[in-house]
DNA sequence: ATTGAAACTTGATCGTT
DNA sequence: AACGATCAAGTTTCAAT
């Protein structure tokens, strides 16, 4: 795991494609050099399927942070203020929640630093009024696997019946 | 987006592909309307780029409620908890968390029969003390871009001068 | 909208450096 | 490990239904 590797994750991530053609166009780096690399990250289980998601505890990134951001409401700048969230390295989720103005943050860290810089990131912004973390001792499921129960609705119709 | 598209989506999130010739070896649709299908699920937007990803909204999963689950500490079950909690229809992702014992639950959901539906599956769980939802208004990020700002740790090596 | 078969693109392999 | 040339494989297209 180098510079190029994390280069070719990047432009995975960046271009939403794993076709090594594409990469390999965006990086500069010849396209079998890049199925070579691609191959070596799925053997070493940082890219998990034929979709390339990324295992991101194989990545190093194995701090998962749960945490509540209040905010002085704004009724302008709330999404404004969700994006210097999302823009904080390390963050993966922001959900704006109903209620209290809070915002959901979920991220993924490599250490204790990387946590405390967070939460100072997260205090610097002007509207943010407190935050409260809970660290992920386990992921139990991390898969949008949206479609696990998905059943279509079915939707009865009924014909009027003239007589 | 009738039966048909519905198996080709959970294909794919079963496999962890998008071959067209493997969906359609597990769905028995031929390859060709396979890829038919794939090519208007994109233009509808419910699958988003090359890697197939899935847009919730666009499948009518509108509503995403962040819950914390309070639950009876039992050193031997709490994974199994959360494997309970990860089973019921809706929910995407299960953190159990660090302090007081809380699992923290992300769901998508159709409607408000879905969630009074959900809560009620959580506090069937025997374990499980206290449960509290709070709806998303807006989901500002929600993609796992963990690379976003990933750089390499840069690991200077001191080489020992000897004289 | 569906599908079998043809056409073609490109991902994967191989041999050399 | 890197990479250009080559080939096999699988995707995409197309025409008929």
């Amino acid at each position: 795991m180098d510079d190029r590797d994390a280069r070719i994750l990047k432009a995975i991530a960046t271009l939403g494609t794993g076709s090594p053609e594409d990469i390999s166009e965006y990086t500069g780096i010849p396209k079998s050099t890049v199925h070579y690399r691609i191959k070596n990250l799925k053997e070493d289980g940082i890219l998990i399927n034929d979709l390339l998601d990324v295992d991101a505890q194989k990545l190093g990134l194995e701090i998962t942070l749960v945490t509540q951001v209040v905010a002085e409401y704004n009724e302008a700048y709330h999404v404004e203020v969700g994006e210097k969230l999302a823009a904080i390295e390390g963050v993966n989720q922001v959900y704006f929640t109903m209620g209290e103005n809070d915002f959901v943050v979920i991220s993924n860290l490599t250490d204790r630093d990387m946590v405390s810089r967070l939460v100072t990131d997260f205090e610097k912004i002007d509207e943010v009024v407190r935050t409260s973390s809970q660290f992920v001792i386990e992921t139990i499921k991390d898969e949008p696997n949206l479609l696990n129960d998905f059943e279509l609705e079915t939707v009865t119709e009924f014909t009027p019946k003239v007589e």
